[in-house]
DNA sequence: CCTAAATGTCTATTGATCTAGACAATCATA
DNA sequence: TATGATTGTCTAGATCAATAGACATTTAGG
């Protein structure tokens, strides 16, 4: 990997938060997996160039987390190793897509309601500006901790049920299907990196000043005719994006 | 678009940088085109309920970034409007991709040098453990401004003129050409997103604590057999990675 | 059972960040 | 040419981040 020991001052990015996102990453790439263990914080204040104080803070905000333990005596345990992959192709399916990775995914529906299509909407999904949209917005979780937060828009006119039907079977595909679309595929994705905001932290259970991956995309029926335009957010320690062309 | 006017406090995160993060994006968006100005300071300062102090901290950042320009007695003008749209695809090219949307596309080869693969570079290109392999390191710029920097790797048997070509004709599908590889196409594109090391600022001239994407590809031929395994760090803030499927 | 290695806790100090308020300087416009 | 809106500058104080050092506590291992 190409990671450097390095830590930037006066950023405006607190070096314990930095320094927190490189051991989260190190951990992520396997780099520790001989011991178990995180180095002991003496060693990473001398890597890092800071006061052993610092560290601390640091791999506190990774006990936070859940991804490390500290253990007196002993040293600084791994409790997991991060990163699951979301493949993205033309016959995307989340659920399908995280098979083996985790144990259990879950989906969680938050909210629904029928709203009027704003331009970025409109223009996604081909309609006419202030068109009736169905809104849904989800949570999935793998293994109980949450992995992306979905902001979903439909055709209300074409999939009138969508809301209903999501809420009684849980799966887009599924409830497309239950209101006569058997198929549909991704046309584009479009992905930022970005700072979370105050309710991404929250929906994602993300440590503060985290980043997500945020990725806006349009899936159309076979013929064409766009049926859904979503905005996911993932989380971007836990997750990476896989693109097979 | 989705943008929540809030920032989190006590994160390892000063409010001055979550701010200049959000009012990018913002100017990005398009939030700001009907007047070409961002905000006045009072009013942003309300709105993210913070001290106009804390604003302009914010504001100088970008002003550092040259992304706006504060005239006394006027306002804050937007200079620039960011974001370049990056297209993967099965035919992803760097300098095609980017047509129309700058003027200028520049690459500079940075290093040439031909290393032993390491186990991940192995496995990306279907070579044994250590076999040689041609490392490039490339800065790409749009407009005079950096916006991705890149390390490649390509078998150094079957492209032994690797450095020289690209040297020569400033293109990897050129250099492939000069070596009788006529065609080639995107395998697999695995993307993250982190917080930029200290090479990375330097190298895409980033203001500190900023965010890449980074984007590990593979290309083949059409056979299938793999040519170049990349890594790409891409400056966030100013792009954005589109997948057209 | 001692010792080395590691984490846990405490105090004190310095510098960066954020708030608060006041006022100056500049620009557009009525 | 006033006036209001806006950015620029200064001072002072509060809170957070980082350093420094000392010492306690726990664990593993000889």
């Amino acid at each position: 990997m190409v990671g450097r020991r390095t830590v930037e001052r006066q950023t405006g990015v607190a070096l314990w938060r930095q320094i927190a996102d490189r051991i989260r990453l190190a951990i992520g790439n396997g780099d520790y997996d001989e011991t178990g263990m995180v180095p002991p914080e003496t060693v990473l204040a001398a890597e890092f160039g800071v006061n052993r104080h610092t560290v601390r803070s640091a791999l506190a905000a990774l006990a936070e987390e859940g991804l490390v333990r500290a253990v007196q005596g002993r040293g600084t345990l791994i409790e997991r190793k991060d990163r699951v992959t979301y493949p993205i192709s033309r016959r995307t399916r989340f659920s399908q897509g995280l098979g083996g990775q985790v144990q259990e995914i879950g989906s969680k529906l938050l909210g629904q309601r029928e709203v009027q299509a704003s331009g970025e909407v409109a223009a996604a999904l081909g309609l006419p500006l202030n068109a009736p949209v169905v809104e849904l917005r989800t949570v999935s979780s793998g293994d109980g901790r949450p992995l992306s937060a979905t902001i979903a828009y439909f055709p209300a006119e074409r999939f009138p049920e969508m809301a209903q039907q999501y809420g009684r079977l849980g799966s887009v595909t599924k409830a497309f299907a239950a209101q006569g679309l058997e198929d549909y595929v991704r046309v584009s994705t479009e992905i930022v990196a970005r700072h979370a905001d105050a309710e991404e932290l929250e929906l994602l259970k993300l440590s503060p000043g985290a980043i997500v991956l945020e990725a806006l995309a349009v899936n159309a029926d076979l013929d064409g005719r766009p049926v859904e335009f979503s905005l996911t957010r993932f989380a971007a320690d836990r997750m990476k994006l896989r693109i097979d062309t």
